[in-house]
DNA sequence: TCTGGGGTCCTTCGACTC
DNA sequence: TCTGGAGTCGAAGGACCC
């Protein structure tokens, strides 16, 4: 537990500024709720002879191959290992670090069990990735009391009942709170009266503002900005001028201002695969095999949220980390991959003239009713959906591997069952913080 | 030197239509 | 018939998030 948990438990809410500063609600009832560095704490609760130990989950585990952090243990930290960071930077950083790969389904299995327990506090939960959430406890005060006490209550719950730490910011809009959970990890709880806003968000740097990556730290350092409160005395006019609609964005949150509600997530709109080959290539037979098992993916993910693509886009990566996309209308919508595959075929074979291909992806868009096919067509149609049906039924029931396309055995390409079997499209990546 | 995977949203640009 | 402007739409790329 931090030493001082809250950064102003008893401050009264402050007045609301001139340029009316504070949006949303009056109070500061969002909660924002952020499992602490969530990959290596599960696989130090589950296997205690890793507790105090350096631990680092990426890729396929291994400190030698191509994959970046998706998580580190606060042990890994303090030797500069961070989310991100290519893996063999990480471990000449940290060679006694113990390396393991990336359990997609035992998180997702441990993040339902979390978002079981904040949903016992309040029904307005939104789940932003698979280790956060932002809650609206407004209605919630008769029974569980102020924002504050809901804020330690979930922390306890996820403690004795996951052996997990989480981190709560508490605010008046989601903006904020999200930055307040970052503030004191791990097992932080800030509290940002509402009107404080403002003056909360001043001293930060820049980059702990929602939308400033490092492109857009660049561009506001050339502008003078190293904290979020030199962005918020800049005119917002001047910052539309520069930035375009991104600009008069930014200064609006650099105030503070966030009209967003906690809301369901959105549908999703669009589904993908991709893969890094651990070595470029440039052996058409491979890159081939690596879209049939890209779109098959795909199209089991699509089938399985009941959805048809009516767009295939393909990603291709080449040596020289460039990246092109081509994307292409089909004629009809589809969930099979034996189409999917078709298309992004042809729309990747110009692009793969001259070049190594480091990275290949897949994607399903524009997700559309089926059309009514011509009677012919409909019945070959639904000759192909019975067997590939019965294919994921197959899968299911005996396993991902149980049934793999024969081009598929003779190795090298993406597993493409291997994830989260339960992951819903439009689901965050599978990188935490 | 190295830079994964799965998403969203925004801007720009060219093709097309009126 | 030709030309140009405005509006729309899809494609491509970039930035960002976790």
């Amino acid at each position: 537990m931090h030493p001082d948990p809250t950064l102003s438990d008893a401050a009264p809410s402050g007045p609301i500024p001139r340029d009316g500063a504070r949006r949303g609600p009056a109070r500061a009832t969002i909660l924002h709720v952020d499992l602490d560095a969530f990959f290596a704490a599960v696989e130090q609760r589950d296997r205690p002879e890793l507790r105090g130990l350096p631990v680092v989950v990426g890729g396929g585990g291994g400190a030698d191959r191509r994959g970046v952090v998706s998580a580190a243990s606060y042990e890994a930290r303090r030797f500069g290992v961070h989310s991100a960071m290519p893996l063999r930077t990480a471990a000449a950083l940290c060679p006694d670090a113990v390396f393991l790969p990336v359990d997609g389904a035992r998180y997702a299995a441990v993040s339902r069990q979390v978002m079981a327990i904040l949903g016992r506090f309040t029904p307005r939960v939104e789940q932003i990735s698979i280790d956060e959430a932002f809650l609206d406890v407004a209605g919630s005060e008769a029974l569980f009391g102020p924002p504050e006490a809901i804020a330690v209550a979930i922390k306890a719950a996820i403690r004795e009942e996951i052996g997990l730490t989480a981190s709560v910011g508490v605010a008046a809009t989601k903006l904020v709170a999200k930055v307040a959970s970052d503030l004191r990890k791990p097992d932080g709880l800030v509290v940002v009266p509402a009107g404080d806003e403002a003056a909360f968000l001043a001293p930060l740097p820049i980059v702990r503002l929602w939308g400033v990556g490092e492109k857009t730290r660049v561009a506001l350092e050339d502008f003078g900005v190293r904290t979020i409160g030199d962005l918020a005395a800049i005119p917002p006019d001047a910052l539309r001028r520069r930035f375009g609609e991104h600009g008069a964005q930014l200064a609006d949150r650099a105030r503070g201002i966030d009209p967003s509600p906690v809301a369901e997530p959105q549908d999703a709109r669009s589904v993908s695969h991709e893969h890094t080959f651990d070595v470029d290539t440039g052996d058409r037979e491979e890159i081939e095999r690596t879209l049939l098992a890209l779109s098959e993916g795909v199209a089991t993910r699509l089938r399985a949220a009941g959805l048809r693509a009516g767009t295939v886009a393909v990603k291709v990566r080449d040596s020289a980390f460039v990246t092109h996309t081509r994307q292409r209308a089909l004629a009809e919508p589809t969930d099979l991959a034996d189409p999917i595959w078709q298309a992004s075929r042809e729309l990747a074979r110009p692009l793969l003239r001259g070049i190594r291909v480091r990275l290949l992806g897949v994607a399903a868009r524009n997700f559309a009713e089926p059309a009514q096919l011509p009677l012919f067509a409909a019945d070959e149609d639904e000759r192909q959906r019975r067997a590939v049906e019965a294919v994921d039924a197959i899968r299911r029931r005996f396993g991902p591997k149980a049934m793999t396309r024969a081009r598929l055995m003779e190795g090298g390409v993406p597993e493409p069952f291997e994830r989260d079997p339960d992951r819903k499209p439009g689901a965050r990546g599978i990188r935490e913080e």
